[in-house]
RNA sequence: CGCGGGGUAGAGCAGCAGUAGCUCGUCUGGCUCAUAACCAGGAGGUCGUGUGGUGCAAAUCCCACCCCCGCAACCA
């Protein structure tokens, strides 16, 4: 049976249009996705909207509509992008969805509460309106909530509460022991670190009299008071990864053969939902927890936190447009660090772009296609013969590199789908662009764009070297797949390859030298990056 | 003393005890197949501070101090 792998990213919160650190996000899982897939496993990669809650309601007022519409309008600039970032999902999941979502955070809830796990509690807190949150007493600043500077009210409700105290310790352990493993260990001692200091039981209601803009509770518990009540915010949110999989029939304890979720990307913001509530909620429900939580961080716009009132909110729909998809996938994972916040300028984007892709991977193609018309007719020679000789770095032995080109170009593959395995994906891409380094480097070493009678050579000779850069380049298509796709697709091409065929190759099969058969005909088409 | 991360070439980072390294940028040379590209070489750092501690040896371990940044507060 084939291996399974289900990847998640959070939902994003329909309050506001999606901004590029959310795209940081959905490629981030979109390459694991495209990854495992090429790994031959069986994948399912969901993402969606989270589209309930006070804010929403409060976004939609601004904007005179009702929160439906508004969620509604969001909710497809969000599928919108996707698109437009060419991600592979294969669900889109809305937590408005009543028929697959709202039953299945139902069906949970009655879980827990046939476990004894939520109760009714009367709870008294400090609620800023500007918050839209309690505030703990401590954080007061002279009885007045330091954001706002306005004396918060003091608020009593009835609501439902679950045993999250009884819970946190498993999942400490969990965490501690990896089989929830929190990536990077940064984060990892963050979360356990905020367990230690003790955790309580939490809401996990509001009255539906404040807050209609949600999931009502079916609580064979009495009513509070009479109180109808909303299902907090975030279970209803953290659930879609549950109902994202289509039905809640294995909630029953029919096995769904995607659960658990093998990775969950998510943001640094909400590490605590889904490190500590989320694992603690599975746990109660009988099914089992994620193996991994990617975290991410944040992206910084020249530095600071991108804001509206700053004016430099980056808007991932205008970027995709003007460089293209690949491009803003590349600089997200290559020039933002996968689990620290990284910093996006234009400037950065265009170095990276002009350095990695232009003049790297572009070019190469190029030049070497158009040596290949050149002296070659367009046509891949005869399989050669290497031999020590034609696959000598020159002078990189002496930079550190293995001397022979087969090798290096193996070695660097290798490097990068390890990097990517341990969701290092700037390395990954790194292995990517040190090998075109070591292309460049070989054409030179050996002269390539000297026709082999001026230099003396044989014929054969030559021919092996241009054999084995084409064949380098092949493979750095290969391991560009999960990456830039499109581009991945468009050098296929240009080799006269048929990219279908070549995205079935495994990797022994792919780092087999001579996947280019002799006699191909190459289609030589305008440049994969123009500079800009 | 809240918890945590970090301060290494102009920028971004790696190294975490044994001749300071990578990418980008910059300068010089080479080459001409290429998207003014590519290749080679150079310049540029007393590795936050302390004429602090331990070691034969410290970016690397310990101590003190300074400075940034996260979390605590539902923006990914």
């Amino acid at each position: 049976m084939k291996k399974k792998f289900y990847i998640t990213t959070s939902i994003a919160y329909t309050n506001a249009p999606p901004h590029i650190g959310f795209a940081l996000e959905l490629v981030q899982a979109d390459i694991l996705a495209r990854y495992h897939r090429i790994l031959g496993e069986d994948v399912f990669f969901l993402t969606g909207t989270d589209e309930h809650g006070q804010k929403v309601v409060k976004a939609a007022e601004d904007a005179k509509k009702s929160p439906q519409e508004f969620v509604d309008v969001l909710s497809s600039r969000f599928k919108k992008l996707v698109e437009v970032l060419n991600l592979s999902n294969d669900g889109f999941i809305r937590t408005t969805d009543k028929k697959r979502h709202w039953p299945t955070v139902q069906k949970i809830w009655s879980k827990l509460e046939e476990g004894g796990d939520i109760y009714i509690k009367k709870y008294k807190g400090f609620y800023c309106f500007g918050c839209e949150a309690f505030i703990r007493e401590k954080d007061l600043a002279n009885g007045e909530c330091p954001v706002h500077q306005t004396r918060p009210e003091l608020i009593e409700e009835k609501n439902y509460f679950f045993r999250l105290s009884r819970y946190a310790k498993q999942v400490k352990e969990e965490i501690e022991a990896n089989k929830i493993k929190v990536v990077p260990g940064a984060r990892k001692n963050e979360i356990l670190s905020f367990i230690e200091q003790g955790i309580e039981d939490i809401s996990f209601s509001r009255p539906r009299k404040k807050v209609q803009w949600g999931i009502p509770v079916l609580s064979y518990i009495p009513k509070v008071g009479g109180i109808k009540s909303t299902t907090y915010v975030w279970v209803d949110a953290l659930v879609n990864y549950i109902s994202g999989l289509g039905g809640l029939s294995f909630i029953s304890g029919v096995k769904n053969k995607y659960w658990p979720p093998d990775v969950q990307c998510i943001g640094k913001d909400i590490l605590k939902f889904h490190a500590l509530i989320w694992p603690a909620i599975l746990i109660a429900a009988g099914l089992e927890r994620p193996k991994n939580i990617l975290v991410h961080g944040f992206i910084t716009s020249g530095g600071q936190k991108m804001s509206k009132s700053l004016g430099n909110v980056i808007d991932p729909f205008e970027l995709v447009k003007k460089y293209g998809t690949d491009a803003v996938r590349y600089f997200l994972l290559r020039e933002i660090p996968p689990t620290e916040d990284g910093d996006f300028t234009y400037e950065k984007f265009k170095q990276r772009y002009n350095a990695d892709l232009a003049n790297g991977i572009g070019n190469l193609l190029a030049r070497t296609l158009t040596m290949a018309e050149k002296y070659w007719l367009g046509i891949v020679p005869k399989i050669p013969q290497n031999t020590p000789e034609t696959l000598s770095l020159g002078k990189f032995v002496t930079s550190g590199w293995v001397g022979n080109f087969q090798e290096s170009i193996k070695e660097e593959l290798i490097k990068s789908i390890s990097s990517t395995e341990n969701f290092s994906f700037n390395n990954s891409l790194f292995s990517v662009i040190t090998s075109v380094f070591i292309c460049d480097g070989y054409i030179e070493h050996h002269k390539l764009y000297k026709p082999a009678e001026k230099l003396g050579n044989k014929k054969e000779k030559i021919d092996a070297v241009l054999y084995n850069v084409l064949e380098g380049i092949r493979h750095i298509a290969w391991i560009l797949l999960p990456f830039l796709p499109e581009t991945a697709n468009k050098i296929f091409e240009q080799l006269g390859l048929d990219p279908e065929k070549e995205k079935e190759k495994t990797f022994d099969e792919t780092t087999k030298w001579g996947g280019l058969k002799p006699g191909t005909k190459f289609k030589k088409s305008k440049p994969l990056f123009p500079k800009i």
